[in-house]
DNA sequence: GCTTTTAGCTAACAACGTTAGCCAAGCCTG
DNA sequence: CAGGCTTGGCTAACGTTGTTAGCTAAAAGC
């Protein structure tokens, strides 16, 4: 009784739905299924596996990372650029915990494959921030490299309950941002 | 024929291991056992689940980072300081990559659980790089969490491959080391 | 030396991912 | 419009993994 209408790409937005809801780790075949009305292996006649499926969530992910980014950074340049961007990229993560999750050891096969070409594309968006400053072209991998170091280690310090004590989050945020917009312009 | 003499100690630390050798997701408790020479329900007897033993890799790992952070930094103070104190955490992270991803995502149950504990011992590690540089009281929280968040992301980002291009990621390595050593030092 | 605790074991179960094989709904062609 | 083909759902079944129950023999204590 094919009805439900299902494709590949309503599974997965539904699978990167539901692990923002209850956790990647917790995102199972099953409740997925559930959540789209339908029983468990019919899921395998549009994703090959949880693997594949998770591996879809991420490029998924990747993508909206890159469009929220760049939407973000339109029209601005230098440090209003730069706070843009990491908060754009921030609060992806805080409401998207779980697809975001799904990136994180997600391993390209090749320069072709979808998930290295958005993870291009969401790096692309981080470098556009940095030609607002006069960095050096050796300097610029460097400073690309810090800017997702920070950015990554700090939404998913935060998702994580990592940040436990006394000061506020978002005070601390900002805190880091005029931290590095003074360090690139001085690179 | 209790002849194995295994402890909960013991367990934790071949899981521990183990997790390095195949990754935390591959942590199974059937291989944890056949590592242990021994079946599987018989470690129930020293931890309480896979939950329980994975938490307690995370307090093993916070504590031996911590201790590797402390040993790196003494003696040195500024600069020299922060360079020991972020390369050794690089170090542990890429030589213990199964026993680290067991801290993220690892939340203390309140202020006397022994991950909050040690997890404060690793953090007063980095704080005591941070009294090399002249930083206002109100500031140190952030600097804090800048120095944790780049740690932590550039670590696991390397640990993944997160790297994909071109420039020598030691060299990035540096390059942040000397970023973040300015920076500190004009705030 | 007897009792009690401990630490191993076997057996069994539940949850989850996955595969095989069936069958009806929709489409495509003659 | 009829018949076949493709598709997308289904049920049944299996392997793996985590976990519990209940047994037993080695060690520890009186």
């Amino acid at each position: 009784m094919p009805k439900a209408g299902l494709d590949p790409a309503a599974v997965v937005a539904a699978g990167a739905a539901l692990a923002d809801e209850v956790g990647l780790a917790n995102l199972t075949m099953g409740l997925l299924a559930e959540r789209l009305g339908v029983r468990t292996p019919s899921l395998y006649k549009h994703v090959a596996g949880q693997e594949d499926l998770i591996r879809r969530i991420a490029v998924l992910a990747l993508s909206e990372v890159a469009d929220a980014i760049g939407g973000a950074i339109q029209g601005y340049a230098g440090r209003d650029a730069l706070a843009a961007a990491v908060r754009a990229f921030r609060a992806f993560v805080l409401e998207h915990p779980g697809r975001y999750a799904a990136t994180i050891g997600a391993e390209p096969s090749g320069p072709d494959d979808p998930l290295a070409m958005e993870g291009g594309r969401a790096i692309g968006a981080f470098a556009a921030v940095l030609r607002g400053y006069e960095i050096e072209e050796s300097d610029v991998d460097h400073a690309l490299r810090m800017l997702r170091s920070l950015s990554h280690g700090f939404a998913t310090l935060q998702a994580n309950n990592g940040f436990q004590w006394s000061a506020d989050v978002d005070e601390s945020f900002e805190w880091l941002i005029a931290f590095v917009d003074r360090g690139l312009r001085a690179v």
